[in-house]
DNA sequence: TTGTTTCCTGTCCACATGGATAGCCATTCT
DNA sequence: AGAATGGCTATCCATGTGGACAGGAAACAA
């Protein structure tokens, strides 16, 4: 009906752009194959030409969306000292957040379903948080020490809660926020705000210029 | 078939129960209304008639479920003096999370959802962490400054992206431990690193005994 | 021109879905 | 006793589902 995807695209494109539509507004179950097909302007049955099955279609649009992903992060591979570093995470979020809402609601929904592919995703990101953590901890102390080890285990989790928390209870955050989850300015502040608290938690926030 | 739900409560609980376990692990959509009815052990007709429809059904699990987390979350109103109130989170977690993996998983998908009573409940759990928060925060410095303003914002919904980031990536956050998320250790484990986020920080870890 | 491959559609199928109806059976009320 | 209410099932229905198939249409090779 709506045929929302560029009609200059091949029709294989404008399936697995529909689907990605579909799938993240609906959910893989309730959207189904004539409806993806009507969206992309062509015959349900092309659908089963080009991909197989629906399922086909699933991995199909799976690998686009997390090999973008995938790109954006690749792209931040930059060295990154000092407190770069704890920007760099704002960076993230806002590169991989930052539009598209689409595949934020479809990522959503991955990561919730737990599928390979985004269970592959995650832990791409644990490394990256546990690496980049790693440059910049002390390091130089002898002794691990339990809490030191604990924190190690647990530091990359907090701060992927902290990046991945928005997206996925934008549903939920969407109302109480008086502006959108992903507004730039909203992505911004919320970034400052999480940089503070891995420099200094949350208590102790002395005022005035810091660092 | 497998008719998980004890014989000895009314069939309308049953089905209740059924219809929570099914839209946990195959999410609403793809509970069927026929296999929902077989776990509990009864016609599908009779689901429509006590729950009037499909959605009815949702309803009344999306209550039974949201009241639990409510009367838990009441449960917790004691004063919670000094650090006592960080603790505080940890026990929210533990209690809303510890057991349960079924609530937990049906949770998730309420929130990611957005349903009307999920968003209910997240409200209640943002205003309880900010409530708790400036109870928590010095409070005493005069000018509120930009920064302490945006972390009075963004510090509640922190706290909670730690408490609520486990059960929402807890189908891939399963792959990289190699103990349940949720085991009581590893809960512990994890709540006592989020204390000490919370209280310094990541970067200033000083090592050895604190506080 | 032909032949061939690739894209694409119309149409049919078996099946599962949520819902509706009619009625059985037990309990309770009078 | 008889009536009535509420829990429960069997069965039917319209619809939507993913998939299968046959063949049209168009591009490209010879």
């Amino acid at each position: 009906m709506s045929e929302t995807t560029s009609p200059d695209l091949t029709a294989r494109a404008r399936l697995r752009m529909a689907a990605l539509r579909l799938f993240a507004e609906r959910g893989f179950e309730a959207a189904s194959t004539r409806a993806i097909a009507a969206e992309a302007g062509v015959s349900h049955a092309l659908l089963r030409h080009h991909f197989g099955s629906k399922e086909g279609l699933r991995r199909a649009v799976d690998e686009d969306v997390l090999d973008t992903f995938d790109r954006i992060l690749a792209d931040l591979d930059a060295p990154a000292d000092g407190d770069g570093l704890m920007a760099a995470f704002g960076t993230v979020t806002a590169r991989l957040f930052g539009a598209d809402e689409l595949r934020r609601d479809y990522l959503r929904r991955a990561l919730l379903e737990g599928s390979a592919a985004s269970g592959e995703l995650f832990r791409r990101l644990l490394d990256g948080a546990r690496v980049r953590l790693d440059q910049l901890r002390p390091g130089a102390g002898a002794e691990p020490g339990p809490e030191a080890e604990s924190d190690r285990l647990w530091a990359p989790y907090q701060v992927l809660f902290l990046i991945l928390g928005p997206m996925l209870l934008e549903p939920v955050m969407r109302h109480t926020l008086d502006q959108p989850v992903f507004a730039p300015e909203v992505l911004h502040d919320r970034s400052a705000a999480n940089q503070r608290l891995l420099a200094r938690g949350l208590l102790a926030p002395r005022s005035g210029r810091d660092r």
